[in-house]
DNA sequence: ATAATATGTGAGTAGTAGCTCAGTTAATAC
DNA sequence: GTATTAACTGAGCTACTACTCACATATTAT
C-alpha cells in the first residue's frame, strides 16, 4: 500500500566536482525550504536553483524526499552535537549547573537555522521518516542519565523515564515554540532560570497532599 | 507574491442535501487526511471518496485549502469547547483543583480523533494560516486568568505571563507528543500527578541559589 | 403548470509534478 | 594518445493536479 522510498544516496560522489554538486543540490533545497516553504520544493525548481540539471540531481538523489531526509540528517547531527558538547563540558558540574548548560545547549540549538528546521519539523510527520535517527532519543538518554547519576539529591518517588520525558518536553517544546512563533522570548532574562527553577523543583521537591485554598 | 486564497465557503447551502454534501465533502476529507496523509489528499479525491462529483465540491469550497482550514476551525471549536466546560466545572475549586481539571481536559481534548489533529496540526505551519483562531489563545488566555485568580497562593516573584506560557507548553506538549508517539503513557496513572505536581510546585515554590550537591 | 432558483454533473483544460534516458563532456587510467 | 569510467545534460514522457463551465436535474415559489 505504501511504497516507502529509500532515502539513502544513489551514488556516491567520488570526485570533487561531483561532491560539490551534491552540496549545491542540498543548498539549493534548504534555500527552497527557507524562503519559499515545502509547497514549493520541487525536484525541478532545485536543480534550477542549484543551477545544475535535473538528471545530475537524480544521479545523486532518488526521490525528492530523499533531499529531505538529508537536511535532517545533516540538521540533527548538528544539534546532536552541540548537546553532546555540553555533556562533555558539563563534566564533574553539579546537577543544577549541568542542567543549566543543557538547557542552555537546547536553545541555542534551536537557534541554528529556525527557518529550515521550522519547515523540516513540520513535515517530518507526514513522511515516512524514522523517528530514531533524530535527536530526540539520544537528547532523553541524555536526560535520563543526567538524572539517574544524580539521584541522590533528587526526591526518593521520582520516575525517572517519565520525568526525563517530562522533562526533556518541556525544554524541547518551550524552545521550539518559542523559535517559532516568539523569538523574543528567547532573550527574555528570566527564560532559562524559569526553566531551569521548574525542574530543579519538580524533581527535587515531594508531592504534598492538599495545601492550598 | 504570496496570493493567499480565501478560505470561507463559496456559497452557503440552504436545501438540506446541499448541506448533506458538504458535510460528506469534510468527512472523505479528514477520512483521506486521517488514513492517506496530506500528500494523498487532492480535490479530485476527496470528491471521489465522497461520492459526489468534483463540481459539486467546488460549488462550495474555493480551493483546496478551504477544506483544511474548515476542519481545523472544527477541530478547534471541539477543543475550546472541552477546555470551556472544564473551566465552568472548576468553578470556585481550588487552584489545585482547577489546575487537575484543566490538565485532564487536554488530555481528553487531545484524544478527539487524533490522528486527524496530527496531520492538521502538522500541515498548520507550511499553510498561512492565521493563529488567532486556534485553540492557543484561547487556552493560554485561561492559563494567565487562572493563575492571576489565584496569585495569593503563587509565589511573589512569579511573572505570571511567562509562567502561563511555560505552563501552556508543558501540558500541550507532552500531552500532544504523548498521542502521537506515546499513546500508551495517556495511561500512565501518574502522568496526570506529575504533571500537576510539576506545575505546583513550580508556580508555588519560591527560587532559591544552589543548594545541590 | 410554469418559472425561477438551487444543486449536481463530469468531460475537459492548462499546468506542473516526478522522473528517465539517450547522448555529451570531463576526468582518470594505461 | 587512447580507452574507460565518472559526471552532466535537458528534451520529453506519463501521470496527476487544481479547477472551469456548459449542461442536466431537483427543489421551491407563484
Amino acid at each position: 500500500m505504501n511504497n516507502k522510498p529509500k532515502i539513502t544516496l544513489r551514488k556516491t560522489p567520488t570526485q570533487a566536482r561531483a561532491r560539490f554538486t551534491v552540496s549545491i543540490i542540498l543548498e539549493a533545497t534548504a534555500h527552497i525550504l527557507r524562503v519559499e516553504g515545502y509547497e514549493q520544493l520541487s525536484t525541478n525548481s532545485v536543480a534550477s536553483k542549484a543551477g545544475i540539471s535535473i538528471g545530475s540531481l537524480y544521479q545523486y538523489f532518488p526521490n525528492k524526499e530523499s533531499l529531505i531526509a538529508e537536511l535532517r540528517r545533516q540538521h540533527f547531527v548538528d544539534i546532536r552535537d552541540k548537546m553532546g558538547k555540553a555533556m562533555i563540558q558539563a563534566e564533574g558540574l553539579s546537577f543544577e549547573a549541568t542542567s543549566r548548560l543543557l538547557i542552555e545547549a537546547s536553545i541555542s540549538a534551536h537557534q541554528i537555522d529556525p527557518m529550515l528546521h521550522r519547515v523540516i519539523s513540520s513535515q517530518t510527520l507526514s513522511l515516512g521518516l524514522s523517528e530514531d535517527d533524530n535527536s530526540e532519543s539520544s537528547s532523553r538518554k541524555m536526560i535520563e542519565k543526567l538524572l539517574f547519576k544524580h539521584k541522590n539529591v533528587l526526591r526518593d518517588n521520582l520516575d525517572i523515564p517519565l520525568a526525563a520525558h517530562i522533562t526533556y518536553q518541556l525544554v524541547e517544546s518551550v524552545t521550539h515554540s518559542a523559535v517559532l512563533d516568539e523569538p523574543e522570548l528567547l532573550n527574555h532574562p528570566k527564560l532559562v532560570d524559569e526553566l531551569l527553577h521548574m525542574l530543579m523543583v519538580y524533581v527535587q521537591q515531594e508531592i504534598k497532599g492538599g495545601r492550598l485554598d
